[in-house]
DNA sequence: TTCTATT
């Protein structure tokens, strides 16, 4: 019907050149409603947008020309993290005029995917904009091959289904689980009654689960609470220390860095993966006072690393997994151990996993351990990943991965402080990270500044690589770039 | 079997 944008109409009597932001003058003026071209006005019940997918390359000047097409733009914010300034990949546009805001919604949302982006690009009503949350469902033991259209049949009937998200790998096979929002409380609710526990769809191991979505919250203290099990799977200091001795540790940090007061030697991303930290113990409800006095460093005492030894054959396999159990007193049985000659680290000749094709995909690659020092960090794995290398360091055989070629970044000139948990922290917002690894010299614990990140694409390698190459923290500049494949060390 | 993000 309206053949004008509020910004062409805006363009046509201002001559286009209209400041975009208003206050040139400084003058007050008597507000038009066709018009907010001089002091930014917006309609009463205009809606903010959320915009995702977007490329972490793109900031508000690059995104306004694609959005000023549908009017006139009253705000324009990309978030960005708080401590880190880093740009968190979406963004809120409100326009001047609640038209423009749907007609974006229509032509944009779902409709292109943004250069580098794997997902088409995101437009519709922020959070904010709707109260009441508990409107979202999470349907788990769904069949694999089912589909959005499948999944909204099955939930029609109980409501307005406002959207119908099957959750998937990279590889794009659904896990089996699907998000359903409804457009209030009560029909959600309703689905739940008639559907959780209802049938069981071919190929699910139970029933179909119905209820609703996990919050913020809810979420991250189930991932706490898997990393909280698998350090005691994985880290002999999880054993000495208790599983959140390290939390105490960055507690502490973030305690020093409040007194050193802004400015204070810690670098932003210290302090930010401080704060997370703090925040997952909080909600934990566990005690923010530090716990375990340490020797003044990140490091925890008493880890020196292990003998360096040679191996005659492949590590025997605990299942498929490849880790001998730890020992109780931290020490890794010596025929794990061995070198390649070139790195200070023992690195175990190519061990290849193969895929249990009973359960499909590999166990062990859901293991996300956290790392206290010289150990490294797992997160999930997506299939058909070979793994790759094993380190001894805490006097226990970690698993290493690689990702495919182009999957794994090197980095250096990271701060002195950071370990491998920093360097994930860092990365995490790129793709999953399925391995991070700070290098440290042997003779002083001390870090050397680089370290490497393996994603399990080559896309999240590229953002981070755009994103991070360059990145200031404190005096330095990241160097971000593709780990130089080693051919020469694979006897293999 | 809990997601790509919501100042």
């Amino acid at each position: 019907m309206a053949t004008l944008t509020n910004g062409q109409v805006d363009a046509a009597v201002h001559g286009g050149a209209a400041s975009t932001n208003g206050l040139v003058n400084g003058i007050s003026h008597t507000h038009s409603p066709a018009s907010c071209a001089t002091i930014p006005m917006k309609d009463h019940d205009a809606i903010k947008l959320f915009i995702g997918q977007i490329p972490r390359n793109l900031d508000e000047k690059d995104l306004r020309p694609l959005f000023e097409e549908f009017g006139k733009i009253y705000e324009l914010t990309v978030l960005k993290d708080r401590f880190t300034g880093m740009h968190k990949g979406c963004a809120f546009l409100t326009y001047c005029a609640r038209e423009s805001a749907l007609k974006a919604q229509n032509a944009l949302h779902e409709q292109k995917t943004l250069p580098g982006m794997n997902r088409p690009i995101q437009v519709k009503p922020a959070d904010s904009e709707s109260r009441g949350e508990d409107r979202k469902l999470f349907v788990g033991m769904l069949n694999k091959q089912q589909c959005e259209d499948d999944v909204r049949r099955l939930f029609e009937s109980f409501g307005s289904i406002e959207e119908c998200t099957i959750l998937r790998g990279p590889d794009g096979n659904s896990k089996g689980c699907a998000f359903v929002k409804y457009s209030t409380h009560a029909e959600a609710q309703a689905a739940i009654s008639a559907l959780h526990g209802s049938q069981t769809m071919p190929g699910a191991s139970s029933s179909l689960v119905v209820k609703f979505a996990d919050t913020d919250k809810e979420r991250t203290i189930r991932r706490m609470q898997q990393m909280a099990g698998q350090m005691g799977i994985f880290n002999p200091m999880a054993l000495q220390f208790g599983a959140y001795g390290a939390y105490a540790q960055v507690q502490q940090q973030a305690a020093l860095m409040a007194s050193v007061g802004q400015g204070g030697y810690l670098s932003p991303m210290a302090a930010f993966a401080a704060a997370q930290m703090q925040h997952m113990a909080t909600i934990n409800g566990l005690p923010g006072a530090p716990m375990t006095p340490t020797s003044g460093g990140s490091t925890p005492p008493g880890i020196t690393a292990p003998t360096v030894t040679s191996i005659q054959s492949p590590i025997s396999v605990n299942g498929f997994t490849g880790l001998p159990p730890p020992q109780a007193n931290g020490q890794a049985p010596a025929e794990a151990m061995f070198t390649n000659g070139i790195h200070p680290y023992p690195v175990l000749q190519e061990v290849v996993f193969r895929e249990d094709s009973e359960k499909g995909g590999l166990g062990v690659a859901q293991r996300s351990c956290f790392g206290v020092q010289g150990s490294c960090f797992l997160s999930s794995l997506s299939e058909g990943i070979e793994l790759p290398q094993t380190l001894v360091s805490c006097g226990v055989v970690l698993l290493c991965v690689s990702g495919p070629e182009g999957c794994n970044l090197f980095i250096y000139h990271l701060p002195q402080e950071f370990g491998d948990g920093e360097l994930m922290q860092m990365f995490l917002p790129f793709g999953n990270v399925i391995s991070s690894k700070v290098f440290v010299d042997r003779a002083t614990n001390q870090s050397k500044c680089f370290g490497f990140v393996s994603f399990d694409n080559p896309g999240s390698a590229q953002a981070a690589i755009q994103s991070m190459n360059g990145f200031q923290i404190g005096m330095k500049r990241l160097k971000v770039q593709l780990k130089r494949p080693k051919d020469a060390n694979r006897p293999y």
